[in-house]
DNA sequence: GGGGGGATCTAAACCGGTATAGCTTTGGCC
DNA sequence: GGCCAAAGCTATACCGGTTTAGATCCCCCC
């Protein structure tokens, strides 16, 4: 096994200093273009690559991005956000040379140790902020050290181009829910339900205001509302509880996709007929929407466009400095056999 | 914002050599302890860490980890493995002051790329090999590569022990499998098919062989199996086709639960009554399977176990050379509602 | 012919650690 | 007292890049 050719091995062969040969790779002026072509020429021949930790300790920025997730790897198992976010990030990292470190903590406590270290040990030079919160307690924490960074979507109380917050990489949700709403009013549901995520949650509140709007707008209550932890267990023991009411909801529209298969299960095990006597939506639009019975209306995003979009902001927040926000196509819903008619 | 303290300030502060404080910190011999002692409290009072990127130049260790993940995204989100492996390895490699370096690519094209780029770049000091398939390609060019590495299950053609394989830690499936077919069995099927996963994965040829030899115990043809890719559109359409035969199975072991959950969904919209009419089972055991109507039957092993084995293995293996190999406590079956007698 | 001035290039410092050769100091032993 | 070895420590090279100060050269122009 030869050993890997250095930047002293090429300014050697090709005659010049170590330095011209760093000139040269970085794309400086100042390098004559016969210069250039000799360098790059004899550095392929050479199968040469700059070493990544040299260029790290002289530059101090570490070629990374991190994703730390606090989630309960139960919960994040039936998640298909990640995967294809992730996806969607790599898939742009990997042409620029970056590498993707990922942090799956399971409480928030450790979410900041994880921060701290990732910054103390320059191992990242930005990160992609997802599940926004209120009051985010990342937003000051990553401010104080310095740490560039991408939100999904727009923290509470910053405006659209705020030049102190970090850029933001937004997908509206908000149009699937209220159109997921308007579609059982349409149906001609009065009593229709919402089992939301955790409510510190940013994007749990913002899409049950969405719904609680669009309620109203038509003359009917929002008050049948279950906060969950996103689990399939609480999604089920929250249709337990809505269908024991003395008088339950005709549709049930659910934070994720898990919760509303788990719903299903429920009313099954209940004997009731969907969407006859319960009309079911989920959100994410996750594979296995499609295939369970009855095949299940859900909300769906573009987690793999919004991964590469927040790879390309964070890419060119820690390059240039600045990112401008991104707005992308909005959610939507689809339709399938779990809503229906309600029942005369 | 103050400059972050460095190895010379330590011991212009302490008052030795900059060799000592390395010393102190490796716990290298040949520092007296009242030195030691002093060097370790001076670097405390000023807040010093050893500079991640300065150590990796100087050591050619980048004190993280890689694992490399080649599927589509889409089946990724349903699958309860990764998230729950992936938390397990974090949780010692957070301790050990390591990263995880994560890949996520749609085939097996890119995967080579990827593991000559983070060997190249020396991103990372080792992988783990998931998903091992038949004749692995990614064995050979680890080697190759001379990139130390930990698999997941023993791969082919290497026995026990064998000193010239990498390590090995091992959760054996099919005490899953063989449990799952003899209760079906004992439920009094006799036409049980398997819905499996792509023949060139090692467990999905190992599962089937032992869900053979089970079948094959008891008299019965193993002749009913159908290869899928393990997304839930595949798991529906060998679910018809295996409902559409003249003869059609009374029971169906799955290969993950996303194929049963969608099982579930061809066989109730065609009206059957589970388990009455059709035993199903699924494999993983993720979250949702309690969840469903009926309840899945489904063999459950512990991800999060072996992730935390599969990182102390690497660990050991970079930092001292060797690492034994490792087994896990077997997978087992979890018997639920979507399994019954066969009926009369 | 001499004096800018820009382009091209070199030498050397620097990033912050680790590793090694060698210098003191101390103590034991004859 | 003298010799030797071990312990404790320093000085310095080294890892492989980037960056800066300054040297050299060439061309143009007065």
């Amino acid at each position: 096994m030869k050993r890997k050719a250095t930047i002293n091995d090429v300014a050697k062969a090709a005659g010049v200093s170590k330095g011209l040969v760093s000139f040269a790779f970085n794309d400086r002026p100042g390098v004559s273009p016969d210069t250039r072509d000799r360098i790059l020429t004899v550095a392929r021949e050479l199968d040469y690559r700059p070493s990544l930790s040299a260029r790290s300790l002289s530059t101090r920025t570490s070629y990374a991005f991190g994703l730390v997730i606090a989630r309960d790897p139960e919960i994040l198992g039936a998640d298909p956000f990640f995967p294809s976010f992730i996806a969607g990030v790599e898939r742009v990292l990997l042409q620029e040379g970056r590498a993707l470190v990922l942090s799956v903590v399971a409480d928030e406590q450790h979410e900041a140790t994880v921060y701290r270290t990732l910054t103390a040990d320059a191992r990242v030079d930005g990160v992609f902020i997802t599940d926004l919160r209120h009051d985010d307690s990342r937003i000051p924490l990553l401010r104080e050290l310095g740490m560039p960074a991408v939100t999904l979507g727009r923290p509470e109380g910053s405006h659209a181009g705020d030049p102190d917050a970090f850029p933001a990489v937004s997908l509206d949700d908000t149009p699937g829910i209220v159109a997921a709403a308007q579609h059982l009013i349409d149906l001609g549901h009065r009593r229709i339900a919402h089992v939301i995520g955790p409510r510190r949650m940013l994007h749990a509140t913002r899409r049950n205001a969405a719904f609680a709007a669009t309620l109203e707008a038509a003359g009917l209550p929002a008050d049948l509302v279950i906060e969950t932890d996103f689990t399939a267990a609480q999604g089920a023991s929250a249709t337990e509880t809505l269908l024991d009411l003395a008088e339950p909801p005709t549709a049930v529209v659910y934070g994720n996709d898990p919760m509303a298969i788990a719903g299903i299960g429920v009313a099954h095990e209940r004997g009731l007929r969907l969407p006859d006597d319960l009309s079911i939506t989920g959100f994410d639009d996750s594979e296995l929407a499609r295939y369970v019975y009855p095949a299940l209306t859900s909300v769906r995003t573009d987690p793999l466009a919004w991964g590469e979009a927040a790879a390309h902001a964070l890419l060119r927040l820690t390059t240039t400095g600045v990112a401008a926000d991104i707005d992308l196509e909005p959610a939507r819903v689809i339709t399938r056999a779990s809503t229906g008619p309600v029942r005369a």
